[in-house]
DNA sequence: GCTATACTCGACGAAAACAGTCGGGATAGC
DNA sequence: GCTATCCCGACTGTTTTCGTCGAGTATAGC
């Protein structure tokens, strides 16, 4: 179980769409403009996340992602595990004689315990639980009522392969492409 | 808060220091010999862990390390917060109007929720209550009892600048050096 | 059928973090 | 003075993170 700005940003994207899925497929080109994630990332992240059925995609116009299970199926853990995949666990790859001197390597022992709890805490916070915090603060979601597909309705900014130049934590970034 | 090898190394560090430091210091190298840490990354680690005041050292022979304050006074979170310094936690760096749209940036808000879970539990597990979980595991330690600094007796291996070549998870490792 | 929308996939790349190495220095006990 | 130990900064190679780009596929609506 490993903790990374990777996980963060995949966790954020599950709750934005949890908030709004009920008004049909959300796009990633509305989740990358909402929570400031690059588009082509968050692709690569569902990808992971479509694959271990944790979202369903719709494809075509007025599609998106939508979540593959109810929110309060889904847990932090599910999330996490789905995007850092490499679980290495412990480095001694859960043999039990990694010294062969009868207690087993102490590095497995001594993290297994923390290792665990850690993942019990994760798996026992729902999807749910976070959206139901979101909205018990009071956090507006647009809901555009249940309108299926008018999308050419407003002249939208178009969002494609947006990328965030005003970021406050830029890190200088890659000045010249070729 | 981030969660990777590195707080594991150092966690791991620390309940093995604690495990053993009635007998007085314990050297860095006897740490790196029985949890296969390399020594220099243990100074690293060490290195920080002392400017928390987590843990207080004792230069020359017979010197080492000991825990800066009681076990029980020592959580999870301080250990790995140490190590990792870098605690962007949120990417808009805690202001409250990233966009200043009236409700600050979500990706602060949907976070932020689920990281103070996150650090009040890792603060809620204490270093004694993971050594209390070995010792009741049964791990032996040997109490050499109360020698303050018998070192002469036998002929340790040297473990200087050990490196393990025999770790199963062996990443290919550089191979050839200058 | 055409077109726009949206997901899908793979290759590529810069920058950072991770994990470890090395050499030297400071301190303290014998 | 010798040796054990901590201390520190510089360096290196690999992996991960984050993101770009380009091409492709499926679908809805005209």
């Amino acid at each position: 179980m490993r903790l990374t700005t990777k996980g963060r940003f995949a966790v954020t994207a599950m709750i934005d769409l949890a908030l709004r899925q009920n008004n049909g497929p959300v796009t990633l080109a509305a989740i990358s403009q909402r929570q400031q994630i690059s588009l082509s990332y968050l692709e690569q992240l569902f990808g992971k996340l479509r694959r271990h059925e944790l979202v369903e995609s719709t494809r075509g116009p007025g599609g998106g992602y939508t979540l593959g299970r109810k929110a309060g199926d889904i847990t932090v853990a599910d999330i996490i595990v789905s995007v850092d995949e490499p679980i290495d666990a412990t480095q001694c790859g859960g043999k039990e004689n990694c010294l062969g001197e009868g207690h087993r390597c102490m590095t497995h022992e001594l993290w297994a315990a923390l290792n665990a709890k850690m993942v019990d805490f994760l798996d026992s916070v729902s999807l749910q639980s976070l959206v139901d915090e979101q909205l018990a603060k009071g956090v507006v979601v647009e809901n555009a009522p249940m309108i299926k597909r008018a999308i050419s309705s407003a002249p939208v900014v178009k969002p494609i392969r947006v990328n965030a130049p005003n970021s406050v934590f830029a890190l200088g970034g890659a000045a010249f492409s070729k």
